[in-house]
Formats: C-alpha cells, sequence, structure tokens
DNA sequence: TTGTATGCGTTATCAG
DNA sequence: CTGATAACGCATACAA
C-alpha cells in the first residue's frame, strides 16, 4: 500500500504538501495540485485511516451490541443502524453477545481499546455500573441505565395494552402472555406490566410465561409454549412479545389442531418482515424499526459532538390487524 | 483515557518498561512488574488499538461486504462470521451492499482506507477486475472471480438437481424455477442449470422466473410469483432457490387457494430457521450455514498468515423433507 | 504557496 | 533488568 511519503516522492513535493490537498486546507497552486493528485492516481493511494484515527483521537467507527443479528428484529434493525451509520460518515464494528455477560464485557472492552466512537447497546446482561462507568458516547435500545444515558424504545406498556385489549374485545376468555425473562431489567417488561393491568381490569383469567436469560434464543420457544398448551388447554388468546415467538406459537396450535383465529387468537410484536411472510399473517404491534435504528446512530453522533440530546426516546406503535386476532 | 505514559509516569518507570509487560517480552523484575500492574489496574488502562495497529501494519479487522444483514440467510451467516471470528481475535466490519454497485465499490474502498486484513465478500456486483486488483486477502461466497482467490458455496448443481428430482418423482407435471438475476454470475445459478437439465431429462415441462437484479430484495418477491401463478395456473410444483422465496410462494399459493402438498409442490433452499418455522414446514435444500462461515474466517486467517488455501470449498447440500413437498 | 518539525500511542532496536 | 529513541502514516503549528 502506498503512503503519503510515496506520493510526496512521485509528485516532487513534500508529505504536507499532499496532506493539503487530500484534506483541502490552505493554499495550494493548482500546478502542484495536478501533480499530486496525478501522483496519488498513479499509486491508487488510498490515505490510511488508521493513522488520521490515531492522529484525531477518533475512529468514526461506531460499536454495536446486539443478542444476535441473526434474530430478525436484531437483522433488522442492524441493517437500518449500519446505514444511517454509513451515511453519516461512520462504521459498524459487530458484535453478538449471544446474550452471555462474559461475552458482553469482553465485547465493551474490546470496542474502547479499539477507540470507538460510541457504542449502541442492544444487549443488557450487565449491572449498571458495569455501563455508566464507560465514558463514551452511549446509547441503549430498551433498557434505562441511568439518567445520563440515552435509550430508545417503543411505547411498550401502550404496545401490551393494545394486544392485551384486542384480544379480550374479540371475546377471548383466557389469555396468555409470552415474553422474555422479567429478571432482566428491560422496558419491554412493560408489556407485562399492561399485559396483568388489563387483565385484572376487565377480570380475565390471564398467565404468564417467560424464556429463560437467553431471551432471543429461539430454540427453547417451541418448547416453553407446547407446555403452555399442555397445562393449560383452554387458552384462547396469547399475547407473544415478539413475532417470532407468535410464529412458534402458531406452529404449536397446529400441532395442537387448535385453529386460528376461531379457537384462539395470537398477537405477536415488532412487525418483522416475516410477520406478513407466515400464514396465517401475524396480528401485531409494529414498532418503527428504521426509525429506532436512524435515531441510535443520531444520537450517538450528537453525544460525540457535545450536542444535547433527549434521554427518553420512545416510539409510538400502532396495532397492525392481520389474520390471527 | 489514560495511555501507557500516564501508567509509565505512575508506576516510576518509562513506557518502554511497560510496553513490555504489556507483551510480556524481555525480563522485568518481579518487583517493577507488580508496579506495572498496580498502575494499570489504578488507570484502568486500555492499550490503544489503533496504535497497535498502526505499528503492526494489522488491525484484526476483518470486512464483511453482504447484500444486506436483515435477510435471514445473511444474518445467519453473519452471526456465525462474527462468533468465529472473535474467537480467533479478529473483529468485523459490517457492510450493508444492498446489492448497489456503487455503494459496495465504496465499500471496498473504505475498507482497504480502514486497513482491514481482509474481506469477505457475499455482494457481488461489480465486474472481476475490480476484485482482483484489491490485494487482500479475500473469500467469496457463491462467486468465482479468480482462480486465486477461494470461493465457498454449497454443492449448487447437486443441490438443484435434489430438489428438481423431488418434485418429479413426487409426480409434478409442470414445474417453475424461482430463482435470483441469472445475469449475476453466481454459482447459484447451477441450481438453475440442475433444474433444466433434470426437467428436460425427465421431460417435464417448466418454467422460469428471475428477480431483477436486487436479488435479496424481498419485496418483489410476492409480486413476481403472483404474476407466474395467474400466467400459469396449472404449474404443480415450485423449486425457489432461496426459503424466503419458497415462503412467499406459500404465501401467494394461500391466495390462489391452492393447497400444499396436494395441488401443488414446494421446495426451497437454504434452509434457515424460518424453514421450520413456518406452516406449512419447507421442504427444503440445507446448506451448512455454520461450516460455511467458519471456514470463511479460516480461509481469510489463513490468506493473513501465508499458508496455502484450497481454492474451491463447496459444502455438500442435503435434502430436507418436510410438509411442502 | 510550500516546507520543517512535532506529536498521536504503541512497539522494537539498541545501549547501558 | 531498564531506558532513550526511532518508526508506523498522517495532520497541524509555525517558518520561510
Amino acid at each position: 500500500m502506498a503512503t503519503i511519503k510515496d506520493v510526496a516522492q512521485k509528485a516532487g513535493v513534500t508529505v504536507t504538501t499532499v496532506s493539503r490537498v487530500l484534506n483541502n486546507r490552505g493554499y495550494i497552486s493548482d500546478a502542484t495540485r495536478q501533480k499530486v493528485y496525478k501522483a496519488m492516481e498513479e499509486l491508487d493511494y488510498q490515505p490510511n485511516e488508521i493513522a488520521r484515527s490515531l492522529y484525531r483521537r477518533k475512529s468514526n467507527i461506531i460499536g454495536l451490541i446486539i443478542p444476535t443479528v441473526s434474530h430478525p428484529f436484531f437483522g433488522e434493525l442492524s441493517n437500518y443502524i449500519e446505514y444511517y451509520a454509513y451515511n453519516y460518515g461512520y462504521k459498524i464494528l459487530l458484535c453478538n453477545s449471544q446474550l452471555d455477560r462474559t461475552k458482553e464485557r469482553e465485547y465493551i472492552d474490546m470496542l474502547k481499546r479499539h477507540q470507538v466512537d460510541g457504542i449502541i447497546m442492544g444487549s443488557h446482561t450487565l449491572e449498571v455500573d458495569e455501563y455508566i462507568n464507560l465514558n463514551l458516547p452511549i446509547v441503549t435500545f430498551d433498557r434505562c441505565i441511568s439518567d445520563n444515558i440515552p435509550y430508545i424504545s417503543s411505547d411498550n406498556y401502550q404496545g401490551g395494552k393494545l394486544a392485551t385489549n384486542l384480544l379480550i374485545d374479540k371475546g377471548c376468555k383466557k389469555i396468555a402472555h409470552i415474553c422474555g425473562n422479567l429478571k432482566l431489567n428491560l422496558l419491554a417488561n412493560k408489556r407485562y406490566k399492561a399485559f396483568i393491568d388489563m387483565a385484572v381490569d376487565r377480570n380475565i383469567e390471564h398467565i404468564t410465561v417467560q424464556t429463560d436469560i437467553k431471551v432471543f434464543d429461539i430454540n427453547q420457544y417451541e418448547k416453553l409454549i407446547y407446555n403452555l398448551f399442555k397445562d393449560h388447554p383452554d387458552i384462547d388468546g396469547i399475547f407473544a412479545s415478539s413475532d417470532i415467538m407468535a410464529a412458534y406459537a402458531i406452529k404449536v396450535c397446529s400441532q395442537f389442531n387448535k385453529n386460528i383465529p376461531d379457537d384462539i387468537k395470537i398477537v405477536g410484536y415488532d412487525d418483522v418482515k416475516i410477520a406478513s411472510l407466515v400464514i396465517p399473517q401475524i396480528t401485531t404491534i409494529r414498532q418503527p424499526i428504521e426509525e429506532m435504528g436512524k435515531l441510535a446512530i443520531e444520537l450517538i453522533i450528537k453525544q460525540i459532538n457535545d450536542e444535547k440530546v433527549l434521554m427518553e426516546n420512545i416510539f409510538p406503535v400502532t396495532l397492525v390487524e392481520r389474520y390471527t386476532a
């Protein structure tokens, strides 16, 4: 790889001059500018961003820590995050924590060593104090860590309310909520809260099942739901905390010969692509994934530029009625 | 952020010594070693990987260019790629080309500027010569670029053969193949080849529809398949070149009130998670995604270490019979 | 308009 | 066993 020195030599000038034309700083005669351009061309010169980063103390890299990009929600989110990052001149270092504590901690350290300019946290297995001492622009998804770390979420309570009320309005008498592990202190737990509130409020029999700590490990879903149906054959409504869970619920329904939506109704959450792809198409609570990804990048960049940011960023949700409820 | 200088100062030694304990090089007395450790601890020192990269001329970063991580196949693949990269001490810079020529080119340049140690190419919109001149360890998925760039693929011809023969064996009389754009010079085109060969060989009426150039843009699938069904209502077998396409085919079948597998049979490709999640569960050709991701990393690393690598890396496929055929 | 010298944080070479 | 010092590739302050 050619360096700035090679270019300088070839163009018969010093590195300073080359640097100048590279960054359009200060005055340079058109003649030398052309010479430099020519030399750069001939050598296929690309400035070394590592060296630039070192000098500027800024890498233009943002770390993204999520449970796993293979989960459709995070896959779609990551796609948008990377898209907008790139538009703003930033790059994304991808980290799949697999919701493993040790791995998440190692990733954070690794990102700091690599001098990332900020971290987007979609994985939350650590305690609050491990995050607040990071001393780095951060934005989290779905978790409120402290009052000076901005977070992004959908209006979980409202989403839970819409979903639960829909089930009840449609005549369900015994409803279940399938959700991630409530010990994880996530804002998604508000969906659970809303579920309970509505069910109690409207005096409907209800039950909740949680995943284990590895919330996004989809391999556990089927058994979880299977057992739910086995223990409670009379359930006639399900509010699943993700579309993937809802899809598994549909699958298990077919094993139990339960007819959707006649025997049992299902509402999902997220509105990922497959929600409208599977048959029956999933009635769900839509999160604006693209907007959320875009804002994550904007919040990181604002912090990098020392601009003020809103700490609480809650996006409205919408009920998308399809076939399952 | 504390630097090695700060540590040196605090420990009352020079940076040389600190660097030594950091890298376990040369002799150092246990006393000073402890002093240095203590200072590092107190300052929460993390070595600056940017500076290290500059000196070593090695970033330990691998660039990953794919169409989009939101597509389940690439989402799952990326998860494994990142997983194994991390195990080997490498990090992944994520690039979603969206199958845009300009973007792909820009990403390649960007990755070179950032001094990545290698590039994994899952997106192929450019001409051969744009790839062969980049002078960097590369491995591609599903495309043979030149005889000194290793590529990874599944046994596409065998996959196409298995799928097509299954349809015919099960009694289909008029079969269709839905695939990506054949102008893209991908190895996946061998599935098409096998489809044609088998159909001709066994004298079965057949037809093919292709996506446009943006092969992984799933928004076009539904209309494509809808039109296929409209133009050819008598199709009774479909070989889709991905499980996602297969899922869309299922969806459209329900719109046409076609019964699966009685009226029409469908075979997908990939065996991503959702193939066994949707109802009816998709009969498909399985690619070993994890192994392929793992090998991609290993091939890159071997090249980085100047070891010999196999150029052609074709994984066997297996027919997974489920419900749709 | 261009060049010289210095520093970004680290590692390696060579003395001591 | 430890310390100066140069170098990695680039960008800036200051001179000329």
